[in-house]
DNA sequence: CATTCGTGAAGACGAAT
DNA sequence: ATTCGATTTCACGAATG
């Protein structure tokens, strides 16, 4: 993709272990989300903000997209020297780091600017200068509770395989959350955890609260506990996961034909509006997993649709029975 | 024989008090 | 903080192909 790219070594390790994890997740969304043109998260109408450089849903006001103007260099550098040469500005912001990439380093070379060695007495002046730098870089609690959170933040998106809108996202989340003092008496990794679950849900990529906690370090009653106290503070609208959000992911595990997979989505579709009480969508998803191939004469069962989804196999039985019900009578409600 | 279906007890969770 | 109602899960056996 952009391999010859000048980044800092930070942001290029980062990108190369994640680009492994997220490619099918990245490939999914910009083909077929960002193709039609539709809203994840509501199925609205995307339009694309030029003057803030993002694609926001009409409807719902999702930002799908942002900082579409890419903060890579145009050149291409293909040894240090030219990159020397070439290069004009610092490192591409980004919201990963907990100061935006815009905090000055000072180089640790006792040279000056043309390259001539310092005497002593300067280089005792660097190092105090040094010194205070990197003090005020990372100079409050807030900045260095960021610095530590967006470190966890990215471990558990890439282990999940989430692309780079859900770490952006959760990032941004989580600076709402430091703003808003929410963060005391409250674990950081709990917090991370929290609202990269609230992003995931948000960019129309959900993970279960089971997928996540198995990632995360911190035991999964306190996550729930902290992920309310989040979206109710922050009066984040996230909207109960779509179930239709989890069939493509379920549907490639279990190496289900296009055909079942577009007959999931119709029969999620027509009982949308029937089943919206209390149930784990997670659990209609896995019905509509399972229901569709047997729709399509492919075999499957209960239980491998069971072990891809952690539903249990009553659980598809019951949703599995509602879906048919529901397909049946498509406005029988009074 | 494997798979599916139905049942009741038990645990987990959210909401209300 | 506790209790209540609903949902999910577990364990089992019967029915189906």
């Amino acid at each position: 993709m952009n391999d010859t790219r000048t980044k800092p070594d930070t942001d290029r390790e980062r990108t190369d272990t994640a680009e492994r994890a997220t490619a099918n997740e990245a490939a999914e969304t910009t083909e077929t989300e960002r193709a039609t043109q539709t809203c994840p998260e509501c199925g609205g109408q995307l339009v694309t903000d030029e003057e803030h450089g993002e694609t926001v849903c009409s409807a719902c006001g999702l930002v799908v997209e942002e900082d579409e103007i890419d903060p890579g260099p145009e050149w291409r550098a293909f040894d240090p020297g030219e990159k020397a040469e070439k290069s004009r500005v610092g490192a591409p912001t980004t919201t990963m780091m907990h100061d935006k990439g815009l905090s000055t380093n000072i180089g640790w070379q006792n040279k000056d600017a043309h390259g001539n060695t310092l005497s002593g007495r300067q280089r005792q002046k660097m190092q105090r200068l040094r010194k205070w730098n990197e003090r005020f870089r990372t100079r409050d609690s807030q900045e260095r509770n960021l610095k530590q959170a967006l470190g966890e933040i990215e471990r558990m998106a890439s282990a999940l395989g989430l692309p780079e809108t859900v770490r952006e996202t959760a990032s941004v989340i989580y600076r709402r959350a430091l703003d808003e003092d929410l963060l005391p008496g409250r674990s950081i990794e709990g917090v991370s955890t929290a609202t990269l679950y609230g992003a995931a849900c948000q960019t129309g990529t959900p993970r279960s609260i089971d997928e996540v906690a198995a990632v995360s370090r911190i035991d999964a009653m306190e996550f729930k506990r902290t992920y309310r106290y989040i979206v109710r503070e922050l009066n984040l609208k996230i909207e109960p996961a779509d179930p239709v959000s989890y069939v493509s992911r379920f549907a490639s595990e279990l190496d289900i034909s296009d055909e079942a997979e577009r007959r999931a989505l119709a029969l999620l579709e027509s009982a949308e509006d029937a089943i919206t009480s209390g149930k784990s969508p997670v659990g209609l998803a896995a019905a509509a997993v399972y229901a569709a191939p047997r729709l399509t004469n492919e075999k499957i069962t209960q239980s491998e649709v069971s072990e891809v989804t952690d539903i249990s196999e009553v659980t598809i039985r019951n949703r599995y029975q509602e879906l048919l019900e529901a397909e049946e009578q498509p406005q029988a409600v009074a």
